[in-house]
DNA sequence: TCAAAAGTGTTATCCTTACACCCATGT
DNA sequence: ACATGGGTGTAAGGATAACACTTTTGA
């Protein structure tokens, strides 16, 4: 029915999530040719042995990570993961397939149950967190950078975007960092990364193991093999994003847990504090959690009442999700 | 790095988008081998020829239907095409890759712009229009058939779904189609689609030009070669939901349009009635659209002001769509 | 007794929803 | 005159955001 076609791979690359400690952790395993270098579970799809990609991922998964995963979700599919080759090559070409997978860890245990090594997310992507207030990275290194790359961008190709309604890197910087009153939108973590990307202010690990220099001294945030620190902005914004319409923060709790760490762990992912009192009642109002009559003294201070996941909501409401207020 | 792959060719299949006369319409070519059966426009994905999937995708787009489109988003990529395929199939693997489009059509005239025929999406899946209240078909042919399917279904894998966190077959048809209280959900359009699927009520057209057989009599909505009524589906589902967080209507509009018209687009993705007070009271507020001065008699009553979209409001607030109320 | 965290109560404001009614054009 | 669609006003109810305050534990 078509033309013969060159030989492509398919390679699948799982991001998974767990929450410790009130930390955003991701699932990290030595890059293959670099040991200095982190990379995601990742291997080919292999279409007679795997009946879909997803059996696939959980497959090379569990194998490179004795891991069990439960909830799971495709992100996106890159076909230009050789940006980051070198020219010269000669690998065949790879189309990367993203997942996003979250799970919950007993306690702080969780390296004995994976091959690999849990790191905080907001290392590589640090300016993700505002949990501590506005990153002071943004101001001291990021603006100043992008808006003279961004600024210098609009004015060479400004007369191709007047009529593609594509915005110029201008208006895409002011959109995505929330300048000029806009607001941050927490959402935006693959925007901001393919800017800073783009900007050529971002150092990635190619594959022959070479790193590509970058425009600014100070490096942002700590860079991944290939392609993965793409995914990983990936699925930090599908991971938001979903949290407000679906409730998915629960496949990273246990099974009971308390209203202040269902908050911290949601802040965590979204990467800023959320109103107390407001959160409880939204919580309790939507009958997303219940009661066990327990209470739990892990925290310290007054002891807290225990809950746990109403899993009935799902077919109640299906697209019931955690109100956290965008800007 | 990796073991030696077999043959992957990667398919890449457009939806593309236009309403016209208020419906919503979806751009389709004759199935390769069975003249009688739609498809959508689609080619494999050649790296070298093609720098990235979006441009291999643009091209033969252009290439077979000689249309040029502005936005396009891709969807998701499904690894099991050959579900559709009979067992003794030779044929190599094919991963599907589904994008979006979105397009607008000067007037009527649409047809000879394009290599193609535009066809209203709701001829594929019937069910998900409810602009003339709900559509007969879900109480006469598609509940009972499907209910039925899933308490046998569910009966026979109670335990397995006990602890995995899977819903059950019947839990899982009362979230999709709005069973006992709970709401009808616009945007689960691939849920149901994959529930009728499951439950065999679909004829799909296989690769040698078959037809399954499906367990009800009268066929549920036109069929589509290989899944592309799967991504269509899921083209749907996306449009839907991406209209509530971002103004990407206005890709569908001319570029001066009254506010019924821009309404009577929205209701038609969507599938349903909006009141139309606080449709025009919420885009007039969130200044999407901003007035021309002129007027327009198209409508026949009273002439009507004639609006623009504001693009700045991109910059301003990317995170703004068009409240359309859930439930 | 103090710090830390749980939990309650109240208020102002905004947004959603709904209803009623008037205006300008073509037939 | 009347049908059709355009456009305005207003009021009720609910959701949201913000603030102050009390309660119960461990140290």
């Amino acid at each position: 029915m078509t033309a013969s076609s060159p030989a492509i791979e398919i390679g699948l690359n799982a991001a998974i999530v767990a929450v410790m400690d009130y930390q955003p952790m991701i699932l990290c395993i030595p890059g293959p040719e670099q040991p200095c270098s982190d990379a995601l579970p990742s291997g080919p799809f292999d279409p007679p042995a795997h009946r879909t990609m997803e059996l696939g991922l959980r497959g090379f998964v569990e194998e490179q990570t004795s891991l069990k995963l439960g909830y799971i979700e495709q992100l996106y599919t890159f076909g230009d993961r050789g940006r980051h080759q070198s020219p010269t090559d000669p690998l065949p070409h790879m189309v990367s397939v993203g997942y996003l997978a979250l799970t919950q860890l007993q306690d702080s245990t969780g390296e004995k149950f994976s091959g690999g090594k849990w790191k905080n997310w907001y290392h590589f992507l640090p300016w993700e967190d505002w949990r501590g207030g506005r990153p002071a990275l943004l101001d001291e290194a990021i603006l100043p950078a992008l808006t003279k790359w961004a600024e210098a961008s609009t004015a060479k190709s400004q007369q191709h975007n007047l009529r593609t309604g594509a915005l110029s890197p201008d208006a895409r910087v002011h959109m995505a960092f929330g300048l000029d009153g806009a607001p941050w939108e927490d959402e935006l973590v693959l925007e901001r990364y393919e800017l800073l990307y783009s900007a050529r202010l971002l150092e990635e690990v190619v594959s022959d193991g070479h790193v590509k220099q970058t425009n600014i001294e100070c490096p942002l945030g700590v860079s991944m093999m290939y392609d993965h620190r793409r995914i990983l902005a990936t699925a930090m914004a599908r991971l938001r994003s979903k949290l407000r319409y679906r409730p998915v923060v629960f496949e990273l709790m246990a099974s009971e847990f308390t209203l202040l760490e269902l908050q911290q762990t949601v802040e965590s992912i979204f990467g800023r504090a959320v109103h107390k009192q407001n959160f409880r009642r939204t919580v309790e109002k939507a009958k997303l959690v219940e009661a066990t009559g327990a209470t739990s003294l892990r925290t310290g201070g007054r002891p807290a009442a225990l809950f746990r996941f109403r899993r009935e909501i799902v077919e109640e409401r299906p697209m019931l999700g955690l109100r956290v207020g965008r800007g």
